[in-house]
RNA sequence: GGAGAAGUGGCUGAGUGGUCGAAAGCAGUUCUUUGCUAAAGAACCGAUCGCCUAAAAGCGAUCCGUGGGUUCAAAUCCCACCUUCUCCGCCA
C-alpha cells in the first residue's frame, strides 16, 4: 500500500500519478473513508477514555458499597457506549482498508507514460540477433524435441503445462539452476530454500492478493498457495519485523518451481516452453532503505544482465512504461531473449523496484539512526526464468546435424559441449 | 493421529479480575566518575493508530500467540484455532 500522509497531504499529485497506471482506482473514496474512519475513531477513543476514568475511581472504592454499586451503573453506561463505537470505528477502518489495500503502487517520476506493451522503452541491446537458416527452426519443431521435453506424458501425469524433462535435459535444467545460483552467490546474494506454498497473509503482503488471486493454484483445505515465484516466501521471510539498520541491503536469491495457472492466456504463440503451468526460477531479492533502492535497481539489472552475456544469448533491456507495469511495482525491467528459430523476443527477467509498496502492507521496517523505525524498499528479479532460457539456447545453439552446441559455462558443468537425442 | 505442557516487551522472566504497558535482569542509548580497549553509578530505553504541532514535545486509544465470549472491568476466567516443546504411534 502507498503512504496515506501522502495521499492525505497531496491528493493530486497521487491521482495523476496513478492515473498513467492500468489499473482502475477511487481516490476519493478512499480519502472520504479515511476521514470516516478518523471521526470514528475520536468519538471511539473519547468514550473509552471516559470509560479508563471511571473504571480507575471505582477501582479505589470498597467492593459493594453503596458509591461502588453507583458506579456500576454509571459503567454500565459508559460501556455499551463505548462498545458501540467501537464497533462503528472497526467497520469504518475495515471499509477504508478495503478501498485503500486496491490502490496500486506509484510510478515513479522515471517510468515513461505508455498504455501498452509498444510503449515500453528498449534501454540497451547485447550480442547480435542470428539470422534465419533453414536448419533454425522453434524449438518444438526441433526432431527430438519430444523425447527430451515430454509434454505429452506430462499431460498424462498431470496436465497440459507440466512437461517431463529427459536425460541430458534434465540435467540442462539442473545446470542452469546451478549457474544462476553460483552467479548469484559470487555477486553477493545468500541463498535461501523456502517454502513453495504460502499462507494468505504472505501472498497479502506481496501483492498477488487481492490483485491476482485467479493466477495461483490454491489449497482451499489449508488455505495455502502454491507460489506463482519464489518472491512471495522469500520477501516474507522478515514480515512483521524491524531490522537493524546496519543489516541493509540484503540481497538473496533462491531456486524454486514456480507454478501460474495463466487462465485465458494461452494461444497459438505460447507453444512449447513459451508458457507453461510450472517452471523452475532463480529468484534474486533485495531490502534496501528508501535512499539507494533505484541505484540498487540497476545493479540487480545488471547482476542478471551478466548471466545472459555468460550464456551468450542476445538480449534486450526494457524499460516498462507506466501502462504496463504491474500493480505493485513503481519501476520495472524486463529482460528479453532472442529466440532465433522463432524469431521472437523471449521474457525471461523481469527486474522490479517495488519502494515501500510490498514492505508497508508486509510491515518490514528497519531502525534508522535515531532508532525511528521506517519502513524498507524492497525488490526483486528474475535471474533468470528456466524455459525461455532454454527455449533460447536450443534455437540459438541448434547445429545442421540437429545437435545443440553448449555454451562454455554448461560445457564444464555437463562434462559435454552439446546434447542430442 | 493420540496424550500432556506452554505461548507476556530485542532476549530471559514475574504477574492477585480493577491502581499493569505490565516487576526484575540482560542487551541497547546517553551522561557522570575513575588515566587506561574495562569497571561503577545515574537517567533513558516497545510498537501501532488518533488528536495537537511547521516539527518535536504533549495528550489519548490500542497491543501480554490469534479470534470469539463472560464481566461494569480481562494478561489474569471460558471456548475455538494457531504455534512450540515432551511422550506414544506412523512415515519420506
Amino acid at each position: 500500500m502507498i503512504d496515506i500522509k501522502r495521499l492525505r497531504d497531496d491528493p493530486e499529485a497521487v491521482r495523476s500519478a496513478l492515473a498513467r497506471k492500468k489499473f482502475s482506482f477511487d481516490l476519493d473514496t478512499v480519502l472520504e473513508l479515511d476521514a470516516q474512519r478518523r471521526t470514528a475513531i475520536v468519538a471511539a477513543e473519547q468514550a473509552k477514555s471516559e470509560q479508563n476514568a471511571a473504571n480507575k475511581t471505582m477501582a479505589s472504592l470498597a467492593k459493594g458499597s453503596p458509591e461502588f454499586l453507583e458506579k456500576v451503573t454509571e459503567m454500565k453506561t459508559l460501556s455499551a457506549r463505548a462498545k458501540e463505537l467501537e464497533n462503528s470505528c472497526r467497520d469504518a477502518e475495515e471499509a477504508f482498508q478495503k478501498a485503500f489495500l486496491s490502490l496500486p503502487n506509484l510510478p515513479d517520476p522515471s517510468v515513461p507514460d505508455g498504455r501498452e506493451e509498444c510503449d515500453n522503452v528498449v534501454v540497451s541491446e547485447w550480442g547480435k540477433c542470428l539470422p534465419a537458416a533453414p536448419y533454425r527452426v522453434p524449438h518444438w519443431d526441433i526432431p527430438w524435441f519430444a523425447k527430451a521435453i515430454d509434454f505429452g506424458r506430462g499431460v498424462k501425469a498431470t496436465g497440459a503445462g507440466f512437461p517431463f524433462y529427459v536425460g541430458d535435459m534434465a540435467r540442462l535444467v539442473r545446470a542452469l539452476i546451478h549457474l544462476f545460483l553460483e552467479t548469484a552467490r559470487r555477486n553477493g546474494y545468500e541463498e535461501v530454500l523456502p517454502p513453495i506454498l504460502v499462507n494468505e497473509a504472505s501472498a497479502t503482503a506481496t501483492g498477488q492478493l487481492p490483485d491476482k488471486e485467479g493466477q495461483m493454484y490454491a489449497d482451499t483445505n489449508e488455505g495455502l498457495y502454491l507460489i506463482p515465484t519464489a518472491e512471495v516466501p522469500v520477501t516474507n521471510f522478515y514480515r512483521d519485523e524491524i531490522l537493524p539498520a546496519d543489516a541493509l541491503p540484503i540481497c538473496r536469491c533462491a531456486y524454486t518451481p514456480c507454478f501460474r495457472r495463466e487462465a485465458g492466456s494461452w494461444g497459438s504463440h505460447v507453444r512449447g516452453l513459451n508458457r507453461l503451468h510450472q517452471f523452475d526460477k532463480v529468484e534474486l531479492v533485495k531490502w534496501t532503505d528508501e535512499t539507494s533502492s533505484f541505484d540498487e535497481l540497476e545493479r540487480l539489472r545488471n547482476d542478471v544482465e551478466g548471466i545472459l552475456q555468460a550464456l551468450d544469448l542476445p538480449y534486450r533491456v526494457l524499460l516498462m512504461c507506466a501502462g504496463d507495469i504491474g500493480f505493485p511495482h513503481a519501476k520495472q525491467y524486463d529482460l528479453e531473449v532472442h529466440a532465433a528459430g522463432q524469431d521472437r523476443w523471449l521474457e525471461v527477467s523481469s527486474c522490479s523496484n517495488f519502494t515501500d509498496f510490498q514492505a508497508r502492507r508486509a510491515g518490514i521496517r528497519y531502525r534508522d539512526k535515531d532508532g525511528k523505525p521506517r519502513v524498507v524498499h524492497t525488490l526483486n528479479g528474475s535471474g533468470l526464468a528456466i524455459p525461455r532460457v532454454l527455449a533460447a539456447l536450443l534455437e540459438n545453439n541448434l547445429q545442421p546435424d540437429n545437435s545443440v552446441r553448449l555454451p562454455k559455462v554448461l560445457q564444464d558443468f555437463m562434462g559435454q559441449d552439446s546434447i542430442q537425442f
